[in-house]
DNA sequence: TTTATTGTTCGCAAAAATACGAACAATAAA
DNA sequence: TTTATTGTTCGTATTTTTGCGAACAATAAA
C-alpha cells in the first residue's frame, strides 16, 4: 500500500532511458567516436532523423548526454558526472538485490 | 543505417524491465524478504493485484525472477542465475561506453 | 460438498512511447 | 542576399504500457 520511494523511482528513471535498443546504441557510439555530431549519430541509426532527434532528448532529460551547438551542428556527449552516478545506482541495486543465499524457499532448478 | 546489434537489444531488454517503479520496488522486496509470496508483494505495492500480476510476469519474462506455486500460494524469488547475467551485462555497458577523456570536444561545464 | 482464499487472465480504458514527414529556425556558404 | 546545411519541433498515427475490476481456476478449509 506504500509509494516507491525516490531510490526506486531514480533507478526506474536511469533504466527507462536505457530500455530501447536505439538509445543503447546511441551511448556506445557517442563512446567509441571522437567526433559525436547529431549527423554521425544519425547516420549509423535505422530510424528517421526526428526520432533521432527525440531519443537524443531523452537521454539528455535522463541527464546521460549533453549537446553543445557548435556553429549549425550540434555536438552530443556523454555526461561523465550522471553516467557515474547511474553506474553506481545500478551497480548498489545490482548489490543489495540478491537472494541471499538460502533465505527464501524457492526452487533452485529452473522451470517454465 | 545499421540495425541494431543483440547485444545492444539485450541490454535495452533488461533496462526495459527494470524501467517502472514498481518492478524495482518487487525486486527490492523479493531481496529483503524470506517469504515472498504473492500477497506479501502486493501488500508493499500501491497497486490493484492485477497489475502487480502484470509486473511480475514481465519480469518473469525478462528472466529476472522465478516464481513457484506452493499451495494456494506462489512464491516469488529472484532467478540468480540472469540476476548475475544482468548485472554483467549493465557492469560492462557502463564500463564500455566512457566518454574517453579528452577525446571528445564537449564543454566540461554542465549547461541545460 | 460447499465455501474461502489465492492469484491469474480477460476485457477494457487511458496514458505514454515510438515513429515519420513536413515545417521551421539557425548558421554557414555562395 | 540568397541558398544550402543542420537539427529541432510540430502534428499525427500506431503501438505499447499501465491500470483496474470482474470473472475465473485451483487449492485449502469448513
Amino acid at each position: 500500500m506504500k509509494e516507491y520511494t525516490d531510490k526506486q523511482a531514480s533507478i526506474a528513471h536511469f533504466a527507462k532511458a536505457l530500455g530501447h535498443p536505439a538509445r543503447i546504441a546511441i551511448l556506445h557510439f557517442l563512446a567509441s567516436q571522437e567526433t559525436c555530431f547529431f549527423g554521425d549519430i544519425h547516420d549509423v541509426l535505422p530510424i528517421a532523423k526526428a526520432t533521432v532527434s527525440q531519443h537524443l532528448k531523452e537521454l539528455k532529460e535522463a541527464g546521460l548526454i549533453q549537446g553543445d551547438i557548435e556553429g549549425p551542428k550540434v555536438r552530443y556527449c556523454i555526461n561523465k558526472e550522471n553516467w557515474e552516478l547511474a553506474r553506481v545506482v545500478f551497480a548498489d541495486f545490482f548489490n543489495d538485490c540478491v537472494c541471499k543465499k538460502g533465505s527464501c524457499g524457492c526452487r533452485e532448478e529452473q522451470h517454465d
